[in-house]
DNA sequence: ACGGATTTTGCACGCGCGTGCAAGAAAAAA
DNA sequence: TTTTTTCTTGCACGCGCGTGCAAAATCCGT
């Protein structure tokens, strides 16, 4: 078999010695806004396509610096809302050209070492989905001073070195205390998160304080260690287990769906109790499973889509203004409270 | 402001400098099994520290030619058990050094762009883990010939250039179709999922036949679009609406979990009735939420984390042998059938 | 202390493309 | 046709690290 045969890795300069034009060239008829002239560019692709050549990204992002990647750290993979997000955040950056690395952060100690392998390859933007980063971690990983762009994307973040991209929680828990109160509920019982990131204008720290503010009472509240529905059951269970009847919550406010759903589970399953009428809850996301003709929960809806979107302005921007942006929600009234 | 003051990127020559050895030496030091002295090693590492070095894996990729950098192709994010795959996946390739490119094939004709983009990152292995890669769009990549290695997780595959990693569909198909005939079901309905595949050997089709084998009669069955709950709960309404009482199902066998759980949604709430006392059901997966309080699924658990094991096995063997393989799953009887 | 065995270190060259400028070609104006 | 202007093309150098080998340093036994 002569040498020629076969060639593992065509390269620009195979596709310009068959177009009869200068590797640079090449390379010109794959960029969108070069200088070349549409007879040559379309001579280049069809002798790129006969050799079935496609630019090595690798090669240009060493050359240019720029990767149009991005790194996508997550934790929490029990949450539905995580698969949401995914979705959204992933189809928003391939349709306007960014790819997506997927750091699996697989435990608190791993948090470190998954920031230094989004460094390692020198993504353009880190973008923090997961609830392990909390202001210690995020403020190691800056002085390191590795990170072109730090975004935390979906929970507000005090660290002025990060662009925080999520929603009003402030907001979003004043109107959903606001709702509580108007449909009547006296016994409000707060089902909170783990409680890793500063609890500062919180969600659970703004119901409680506005519930006072308004009624002079301090509603209970009970903290899972992770965003899974089971774990919210659990919790749920042993709550309301030692409970007398009239001593029970009338509604369960919860940071978010997936603790709202382990939450209905419970109490349907485990108490045979009714959601609403008995105990009703509400929850924050507006996952999938919200809509379920199960469920019908009574929860806030992020702005997943705007919120992915704007990231990727954020990315697309290369001025040094703040970019932290805070969208508004929406309710969305369905039949758990 | 002297020129040395900042550095926008620090190289191994830079670190070189500091420890007073060669560029070479530094990138030993960060090597695994090289042969470098322990006290040079930590020389090299302590200026590493000092000036926030990292080796930059976009010039080792394109020296050596390996990435280790998988992509993984994904749609049908409306499946839940993609979020546990995502999350096994990530972390048998994380814990053992590689790195996961996650790409959304946002639609049927993505399909081909995705694995384009796979392919300019020249990464070392695409894994597909979606429904819409048929065997045209499988034959089309490969006659490209750009895959190193082109792996379908979690579904079989026909096409001899591809690894398939996958549960044993027959065998499992058996063992359900087996418990269905022994808890003494008359009158399955099969729900399956969208048939972009060639249908030899699939579920449905081996459940049919070996119902037919042992029973002479051919089951009912009907297709949703995809596999998303809320689309199973409206087809099996669609279905089960204009059936006289008795001469509804009283199984619905799924295809997997996220249509189970569809229609158990539909059965209880639409139609007011119990499962499994009315209708029964049984899924495929072992979702997470199949094992809550609210559904308590009978459904065949798919070993992932052992099938994710074995793929990173695949990356790291360089041999041709063939390396598809087939897993044993089990049952998991709970409550709904 | 010495010669050979072994370990450790240094280096030339290449991976494939981007940048910015200058030369060349084509089009427009005179 | 000649001169400008505009568009198109070519190129030197560099991005940061890997490979394979040769030179240097270290080790061991005697």
């Amino acid at each position: 078999m002569s040498a020629s045969d076969l060639q593992a890795n065509i390269t620009a300069d195979d596709v310009a010695v068959l177009a009869g034009v200068s590797r640079w060239t090449v390379n010109r008829a794959f960029k969108n806004n070069a200088s070349i002239s549409p007879a040559t560019r379309e001579k280049v692709m069809k002798a790129a396509q006969t050799l079935g050549y496609v630019p090595d990204l690798r090669a240009a992002a060493l050359a240019s610096d720029r990767s149009n990647l991005v790194a996508l750290l997550v934790d929490d993979f029990n949450n539905p809302h995580k698969l949401v997000m995914l979705e959204r955040l992933t189809r928003a950056l391939r349709t306007r050209g960014w790819d997506t690395l997927l750091v699996n952060t697989l435990d608190r100690e791993d948090a470190g070492p998954a920031l230094m392998n989004a460094s390692q390859r020198r993504v353009d933007a880190t973008i923090l989905i997961g609830i392990q980063f909390d202001d210690e971690v995020l403020a190691a990983a800056h002085s390191a001073r590795r990170f072109k762009k730090l975004i935390i994307f979906a929970r507000t973040s005090q660290n002025p070195d990060t662009i925080s991209i999520a929603v009003d929680d402030v907001a979003a828990t004043h109107e959903i205390a606001q709702y509580v109160m108007r449909r009547g509920y006296k016994r409000p019982l707060y089902l909170a998160g783990p409680r890793t990131v500063s609890a500062h204008l919180s969600r659970k720290e703004t119901f409680i304080a506005l519930w006072q503010e308004h009624t002079g009472f301090t509603p209970d509240d009970v903290s899972v260690a992770a965003y899974d529905p089971s774990l919210a059951t659990e919790i749920i269970d042993t709550t309301l287990r030692p409970m007398a009847a009239e001593d029970r919550p009338d509604i369960v406010v919860c940071e978010n769906d997936a603790l709202a759903i382990g939450a209905i589970d419970c109490i349907k399953h485990r108490f045979g109790l009714k959601v609403p009428q008995d105990i009703a809850v509400i929850g924050f996301d507006d996952v999938p499973q919200a809509a379920s003709a199960n469920y019908r929960l009574t929860t806030y809806r992020q702005p997943i889509s705007a919120m992915a979107e704007y990231l990727v302005d954020v990315l697309e921007n290369s001025g040094t203004e703040d970019m932290d942006k805070m969208f508004l929600g929406k309710m969305v009234i369905r039949d758990s409270a």
